[in-house]
DNA sequence: ACCGGCATGTAACGGGTTACATGATTTT
DNA sequence: AAAATCATGTAACCCGTTACATGCCGGT
């Protein structure tokens, strides 16, 4: 799946800019299992234009480039649906803070220590983000997603939390409660 | 995190051929968060021998290419801490099944249907796999990362299993036992 | 005075995947 | 007879990130 399908997914929540479509990715609820830059979502668009997939209104504006407001076409409506016709490949997760729990023993330990609470912390985030979220007004995959989410969260922070000691190999370390 | 350093990661856990390496990757304890390819790990190789951070032995055969046996060097083993310094950068996922998940209202109930089970299926084998290693014979690091996967395997398991119904937006639907 | 947010875009670069080329041996 | 496993490697390609270019406005 690539950004262009991932701009007809963005798209089909409401018209928006490149700019927002980017915000989506990286602050919107996709964040979690998607992200994409400028460099490939302004390309992205313009060729989905090109293709008939998106409509552009340009809004002006003073001091700024003109706004382009996209908005799916028919034809894009139904390129995603097809997109989501095909079987998806499985997930593909890089995380180099697991890379390095797992060679925890060649680390010095402040080392380890930051990164234990950097991603101990991230996951806090991400659960805060997630449950901000309100229920209520989701449709059934979001929520379904949302719970995925908050399941997983959970389940990371708690044996995080529970197996601090285990990953500083039982030496005596303070915590790092300030920073 | 490029492959040159998850060579190097992987040959301090023991020398490998570079279609060893690949096999870890898809079938050893990185495969839940890293993958990589021939067309990577072999040039990888190269440079890391070039570099003098790998050493290499070859082994004759019969009727297939020699084998080339690579071991880390003291220099790749420095190298590869000194990689293990640096402030890891957030986890990157992608997922496709979560984003037809997320717009399951698009989908039709039979494909959707198959992206669940399928889903499902992945986490019953991940967590089948990361609890087939003996947790007795793993370093502290190793046992956290095992710990961290079954939790969330678990998590994401139970989630499934839980709120089938929910995500097929309350429709009758009959189970897919078979296949 | 400077930084961050808004807003678009391009070009260079990097990195990895896919597919190809080769070929024996074992399993189905 | 076909497919999978073992074993290496190359080249074309895809896709995306990073950095750059431009420029105003509002807040600190």
């Amino acid at each position: 799946m690539d950004v262009k399908t991932l701009c007809l997914a963005t798209l089909s929540l409401g018209d928006a800019t490149g700019y927002d479509i980017k915000k989506q990715f990286e602050e919107g609820p996709f964040s979690h299992f998607y992200q994409a830059s400028f460099g490939s979502i302004y390309p992205a668009l313009g060729t989905l234009l090109e293709k008939g997939l998106v409509a552009c209104r340009e809004e002006e504006q003073v001091g700024r480039p003109d706004k382009k407001i996209y908005s799916l076409t028919d034809a894009g409506m139904g390129a995603f649906k097809k997109a989501l016709q095909k079987k998806p490949s499985a997930d593909k997760i890089r995380s180099e803070s697991l890379v390095m729990f797992f060679f925890a023993h060649y680390m010095d330990d402040e080392d380890l220590r930051d990164v234990y609470d950097n991603y101990l912390n991230c996951f806090r985030q991400k659960l805060e983000f997630i449950e901000s979220l309100e229920p209520e007004s989701l449709p059934d995959g979001r929520l379904f997603v949302r719970g995925l989410g908050t399941a997983s969260c959970r389940a990371m922070i708690t044996y995080m939390e529970e197996n601090r000691d285990q990953l500083f190999g039982g030496k005596v370390t303070e915590q790092t409660d300030c920073q």
